[in-house]
DNA sequence: GTCTATATTCGGATAGAC
DNA sequence: GTCTATCCGAATATAGAC
């Protein structure tokens, strides 16, 4: 029934991370919304609650990936690709206020200072979405680093939309962020 | 006697915020680090934690509200004015890692989902800065519709651009943002 | 693998003396 | 205005039974 006891634990750590912070996060109600037995934390998790945490953040990372790279592939021009992704991406953040990719964020505000571990994961986590942008924009023959320089602004401009999202509860900060894309594209396309 | 007793609590706090983000920090520490006397908080708080970081929000909007004000000034351009006021934040970010403004950012992602009067102050911050940009863009003769929707937009970018700072602890994502300023400028010019 | 019980530290908050 | 003492709950983590 259950697929796995530790994967139950990692998807609910890195949605209350989401809503709640890292440091608002406790074990406990991890146990609780993940109906994970209460004595198998430290036995899949060790090194316990950042442990628990470098696991959310890989699997968001991988998550977010492969969302975007599967809505990417559903447009051949990249300017369109990219812009349907943000748009769908703002639909998502009102239907259900869990839109993976944000914990990310969370967790950088209030680590990067603290905890270099959860930083670089994060870090990490950052690379690889800027990464499915650059290659999208590489088969659209932008050269290299042109694409690299542009997927990650992308990136940089989804997670502050992000963040005004979550300040204003409404997706305008990304559709508008999408609006604009065609005016970066259009002088960059230029040195194609 | 010291009647900055308060302001010193206020103003410790925004720093650590930025530090440890709100869960993260103790009244301990506030106590500590701004050397106010131990017995003191409650005196000049009585609602508490939460009524402390609310001030300390209205404190940074403040104060980053005056420092944008003051950036702004120094020239009549404003795509100039605002692209050098991006350059010097990221001066700053990367001589001292304190950098006002941050805590806004943190707060909204800890608390969006939990604590709606900190939300909207963090929300109140963030239209008090967009403001100042959308008063310097009709000082150059943009309308107001425009020159209100580009304000925000700045604004959002600033952020997404200090979170990838903090991920990636340097300030070249701040850089970036100041340089494709001119494509989002020179587009929506022409409707001024 | 999972459970219970517990150790320990720390959080925010209150009462009352001075 | 400030201090000390203290409460209460919650946090992470550990030990050891089943």
């Amino acid at each position: 029934m259950r697929k796995n006891t530790k994967d139950e634990i990692i998807r609910t750590t890195a949605k209350l991370i989401q809503e709640k912070g890292y440091v608002g996060t406790g074990l406990k109600e991890i146990i609780e919304q993940s109906g994970a037995p209460r004595g198998s934390i430290y036995y899949h998790f060790p090194d316990g609650k950042e442990q628990i945490a470098l696991e959310a953040v890989k699997w968001t990372r991988e998550a977010v990936r492969s969302f975007i790279q599967e809505e990417l592939s559903k447009h051949e021009d990249a300017l369109i690709a990219i812009q349907s992704f943000i748009l769908d991406s703002a639909d998502r953040f009102e239907k259900n206020r869990y839109f993976v990719g944000v914990p990310i964020a969370a967790l950088i505000l209030e680590t990067s200072s603290t905890n270099d571990n959860l930083r670089k994961s994060c870090e990490g986590a950052f690379e690889t979405w800027s990464l499915e942008f650059m290659k999208k924009l590489q088969e659209n023959g932008y050269k290299e680093s042109i694409a690299k320089k542009l997927g990650t602004i992308i990136n940089t401009m989804i997670q502050g939309a992000l963040v005004a999202a979550l300040a204003s509860k409404h997706a305008e900060s990304l559709r508008t962020t999408a609006g604009i894309l065609p005016l970066i594209f259009s002088q960059q396309s230029l040195q194609k």
